[in-house]
DNA sequence: TAGATTGTTAATCGATTAACAATC
DNA sequence: TAGATTGTTAATCGATTAACAATC
């Protein structure tokens, strides 16, 4: 599709151009132009621009961008046109929040499996799923052939079962734990830590 | 302190080089290395070392960081050698998680007031707070001088409960609504959105 | 047609890296 | 002393912005 490499830091904005769209598409909007856009979502008109221009011409002069249309294209080159299964790993608060969280199905996931190591959980339901425990996740995910996995568990487990994970063949993890991990190459990660994100902005506050 | 503006992108490292450098404490390790850090973290030892640099000279040659001054010098620049109060607007399930966190405390947070407007909630007790009517928020913030808070509402209803907040004082946005937020500057927020996250992942994914 | 807005180029701005003298 | 590692400079690399021809 792309003959260049897009740089990461352009991937970074496109799932804020998309849920931006999305709302200004439940707003009845058929149209937008980058400058509206940026108003929108905090960045420059000519960034957005640039930005979508990496993967074609999906705009009108004049007239700006259709967004059903743009929203199409955005969901083809996120690759969320269509479901991605995920599983969480550690049924803590955090490991519950988002196993019950419905805002994943209509973006293009779907928890599919939840586990945990602790014997009390193992069994438990939790919604429509039911908890399955960590020894036979690695067995689980191969046969399922899951790609996606969000990480909940202690801080001092993160790593092991990062390892055990990608072992299992998952190339993508969220990781909620207030850890950096170690990955291979080929492998990504995603880091939810409230506490990184609070100090960010408490260097600017007296 | 610093009589140059540091960029935000370095103060975005920060928290991540202080949760790191506090791993290697727990571990009673006492002194680490540009280059050590770097490596757990998955930075440069040269971006490292220029980072840390900005706001003093912290470091020894031949010897590297003392991990403990090195911590006091992070907390201090970052304003998270107290304890901040913070506040929770929105008690459903990731409310709830958040509120019965215990990651905060030992990183310079405190959770010391929850609000919700269901009234079904309203007067109930997570673990020792109860939930306050978000009727009574502005007049509370005040009272409090509350400075810090996350937002944890349907994204519906984040763009309002955004703008009361910042009305009564609120300088910095912990947003887990999947919305951008309309704020004036001034106002720091930060955004955590799994959708989004896993979104910028699924690029890299057939 | 006149007005609006894209896509793109060139200029600017900022961030990262490499290299090394200083020094513990 | 010899080895290690910082802090910093200069070079490189990359990202953002401004401007405008193209065109709807």
């Amino acid at each position: 599709m792309n003959a260049e490499k897009v740089p990461d830091i352009i991937i970074g904005r496109l799932p804020v151009y998309l849920r931006a769209l999305q709302r200004l598409s439940e707003r009845g909007i058929q149209t937008t132009s980058s400058q509206e856009l940026g108003e929108i979502v905090g960045i420059s008109a000519a960034q957005i621009r640039k930005d979508i221009s990496q993967f074609g011409e999906f705009g009108k002069q004049g007239t700006g961008y259709a967004i059903p249309f743009l929203i199409e294209r955005l969901r083809d080159i996120m690759n969320v046109n269509k479901v991605w299964d995920v599983v969480i790993v550690g049924m803590g608060d955090m490991g519950h929040a988002l196993a019950r969280y419905n805002g994943f199905s209509e973006r293009g996931f779907r928890v599919s499996m939840v586990f945990d190591n602790d014997p009390q959980k193992i069994g438990q339901k939790v919604g429509e799923l039911e908890i399955y425990d960590i020894a036979s996740m690695t067995e689980k995910l191969k046969q399922n052939k899951i790609r996606i996995a969000m990480l909940t568990v202690p801080a001092t487990s993160a790593q092991e079962m990062a390892d055990q994970l990608i072992k299992a063949g998952v190339k993508a993890i969220l990781n909620y734990a207030p850890i950096s991990l170690n990955v291979p190459s080929g492998v990504r990660v995603q880091y939810i830590d409230p506490v990184t994100h609070l100090q960010r902005m408490t260097y600017y506050l007296d």
